[in-house]
Order: structure tokens, then sequence, then C-alpha cells
DNA sequence: CTCACCGATTGATCTGGATCAAGGTGAATC
DNA sequence: GATTCACCTTGATCCAGATCAATCGGTGAG
């Protein structure tokens, strides 16, 4: 045991043999809907993997697009900001999400990919995941769907951003987060927030002390239990009602 | 640059032989990059169009997708409604940008396309888009490159959402509908407005009344003449100064 | 163990934009 | 040219959330 672990060193950021046809994450990402012999055509693509510490950058607005990259585990935020500093969180990535979409219409990247965990990646060369789709159309129309669906996600949040106050932001943003991590197999009433208040209200529109004490009404209504980033859901009903039902 | 003529012949509802080979959007529409003879191809998809009168939908939410459109005159505006009947515009789209991406990911619209002036669209059958995009790649790259930059649009818009305050976000819309209308040829100070101040409170998240109050701000600070919907730019500097530099 | 630091909470106060209300304006119709 | 209607403007008031400020709590370093 000891020998062993002595010859094998610690796996660090060296290109890494990936292989989507033996991942558990081929339901949730881009290989959705692929034959088994197209399915070892995309492994010879996405050869590598990238390990992103927490808070370093998978990429930065300004940098040359060459890659899409698929989360393989960890967790993301991208963030986008004005000529004058002001700072906008567009989205969380999870396991089996893709970042980078944003460079292919310039061929630089528009936005910040920050890890807010230690995290790893899989590398999707675009030029090859382009030529790939023109062979294929299953992949190729996965990968509209993923764009058109990110599009969508975007409108979401629109909707949240402009119409929405405080409170039924925040349950909205909850609901979203359980019900991505229960598709991963997660519990759907014990999460672990991976950002902080001051994420949260970046991506709400709200400042941190308004996310705060949201958290506090909740947990006051007997909705959370909130202790730091160790959210219980006691009533998913409630939330539900806040974010549709309940006008005034 | 004489205004564009628009003197040109009302084309009613029946189909009409479009081409994208000989249309002066081309440059600015899906068809960009096209060698000649790819663009004979692209024509004979794009074999339909579509009259859309003033105030009627182009799709739905909920409908079922089956084409993209590309605007060739008129104006449209996008909004997706959550189940409380909170509605939210999403997007205004002019001539040459194109619609319905957003059912890709579903195969049904997940938002209304509402024309805001009489217009008419070229129909772009989606699996003939696919097939073809899988023939020459020029074309998938374009259609990729419009999907990414709407998300990047998007996130803009969040941005704008989550961080400004009224008279930026105003500032910031009418900065970018001047960009995309010189970009047709139109003057960059004089314009239009095709839509109601109500229609662009909700795409900005304000209420109208709040709209109407910064219009008239930016009037009496001499940055614009406004009377109704005509409006005059008398100082574009003070547009960028507002959105940009100028903190508080 | 103590210190320092970062993030979270909570309270007090302020304010930008919402809300409520009352005209005003221009285009279409008769 | 009077009527109507949809849209816009402007004023007065209110309130949700921002801002300012103090404190607490967990965590990592020395």
């Amino acid at each position: 045991m000891t020998a062993l672990a002595h010859a094998v060193p610690k796996i660090r950021a060296e290109p890494f043999k990936a292989a989507c046809s033996s991942c558990n994450l081929r339901e949730l990402c881009l290989p959705v809907g692929l034959t088994s012999a197209n399915l070892d055509r995309l492994d010879h693509m996405v050869s590598t993997r990238r390990n992103v510490a927490r808070g370093d950058t998978l990429f930065q607005c300004g940098e040359g697009f060459t890659a899409l990259y698929a989360v393989r585990t960890g967790f993301f935020k991208t963030c986008v900001s004005s000529e004058d500093g002001r700072d906008q969180v567009t989205g969380f990535q999870m396991a089996g999400e893709l970042l980078g979409l944003d460079g292919i219409g310039t061929d630089h990247h528009t936005c910040d990919a920050v890890a807010l965990e230690d995290s790893q990646v899989c590398v999707i060369p675009y030029d090859q995941l382009e030529s790939l789709s023109r062979e294929f159309s299953e992949l190729q129309h996965q990968f509209h769907k993923i764009m058109s669906r990110e599009i969508v996600r975007d409108h979401g949040v629109m909707l949240l951003l402009g119409s929405m106050r405080a409170e039924e932001r925040l349950a909205a943003f909850l609901l979203n987060l359980t019900q991505r991590l229960q598709a991963r197999g997660f519990s759907a009433s014990a999460l672990v927030l991976r950002m902080t208040r001051e994420e949260i209200g970046s991506y709400l529109g709200l400042k941190l002390e308004t996310v705060s004490r949201a958290f506090s009404k909740f947990q006051g209504d007997g909705i959370l239990e909130v202790k730091q980033r160790q959210v219980q859901i006691l009533a998913l009903h409630k939330l539900h009602t806040l974010v549709n039902g309940a006008n005034c």
C-alpha cells in the first residue's frame, strides 16, 4: 500500500485520459443521445482534462477562445464586468454543464469563469467539436440544444431580475439549485452553498445584506434551516408558491 | 447617405420567393461569410417568407418549434411570462436578426414573438438548416456565432438589470439601439421608437413612469430631444459616460 | 491557545424607483 | 372639428431594498 502510494505521483494539471463513454455524467453532458460507436469518437476528441484550484480562473474575459469545457467535478461561477468595474455573476455551473459558449461569437471569451472549489473540467477543442458535429447529427443536435437551453435559462434570469422581489428571487434561485443537484443524484433538501452571499447577491441583483436577511426570513418562516452555507429545505412547496402563485 | 427608401411596395401574406443571395441584409444575417455557390444552396432552403401584421404573434410560447425566422423588414419584441402572469420583454429584434433560437432546446417555443409594426420574416426550416450546416462549415460556424452572440447579449442585459440604475439602463438601451440602426444604414442620431414606454420599461426592469421621467431628464440635460416616439440624440458622449465612466 | 481575517448577521437610516393620481397629446373615426 | 382611445407626462407619496455600521462566528496561521 505504502509502496504503491509512493509509486503513483499525485495527479496534477497534466493531460489526463478522459472517456465520455465511461463517464457517469454522460446522460447530463454533451454525449446525450449518442450511440456507443459515436461515443468512442467523442472520447478521442475529449482527450484532456484540466484541474482548476479554488479561486483560479478557467478562462478570463479577453482571452482567445479555443475550447469549451465540461465541468467534471467542482463548481464554477461566470461573471461579466462593465468598463467602470461593475460586476455581475451570470451563472453558476456544476458537473455536466458546459462553459465557454460565450467565446464562439467573437473568438474571445467575454466573461470570467472562476472555480468556487477545486474542480476538474474536460477540454473540448472547439474546432474538433465543429468538425465532429458535421459528421454525426446527434452530436450536432445535442450541442445546439445546449446552446438554446442556455439562451432560455438567460431569459429566465432576465424575468427574475426584471420583475421579482428579493425573496422571490432567492426562492427561485434555491429551487433551481436543488433541481439541478437532484438531477445529479444529490439530496433535494440538503444543500451546501459553494458561493458567498455576495456572489448570490450579484447573481440575483441584490446586495449581500438583502440576501442574508432573506435567508433569515425564510428560516423564521420555517421554510429553511440555515447554518452559514449549509441549507436544509423544510418546506419546498412554500418556495414554489413564493415564486409562482402568491401575488402580494 | 439619404434615408433608406421606405417606398417599397407592400408585399402581402402569400409565400414569396426569397433569395439570400440578392438580399441587402446578407452581410448582417445568417449568410455572412458564405461563398456564392453556397449562398445558392441557402436560397433553396429559405424559400418562403411570412408577413406578420403589427400586434400579431410570429410564434407563441408553447407552440411546436419547426423553424427559425430572420427579420426582413419590421420590428419585433420577444417576451417570456411566468406562471403567475409576470411579463418580461427579453429583446427587440430588427432586420437581419434571428428569432426562435429558444425553441431548439425543447422543440417548443418558450417565449412569444410579437410584431411591433407590420413585418416580414424569412422562414428557415430548422431541420434543413441542421443538414445544410453539416454540409458546409461556414454556415455551421456562422450559426454557432449567432447563438453565442445571443448568449453574450443576454449576459449584457443581466449586467444591466442587476447593477445599473434607471438612467444608466435607458442610456445603455438607447446606445444599443442606435448602434444596431447605424449598422443597417440608418442615422445614428435620429430614431423612431417602435415600442411603448411600458415595453421599454419591461425590458429594462422599470415602470413606464420611470422610463418617461428618465426621457424627460435626458431632455432637460440636453442629451436628447424627445417628442413622443421621435428621439434625437444630441450628446452621444454623455450617454456613453452615463453607462461607463461616471460612478455616482 | 490566541490572533487575524473573512464572511455572515442584524440593526438603523436613507433613497431611488414604485405606486397612486391627474391631466395632456396626437392619431384615427365619424 | 368633436369624440375617443391609447399612450405619455408630471406630481405627490410610499416602501423595498440599499447603505452605513456594529458585531458575531468559524477557520487557518503562528
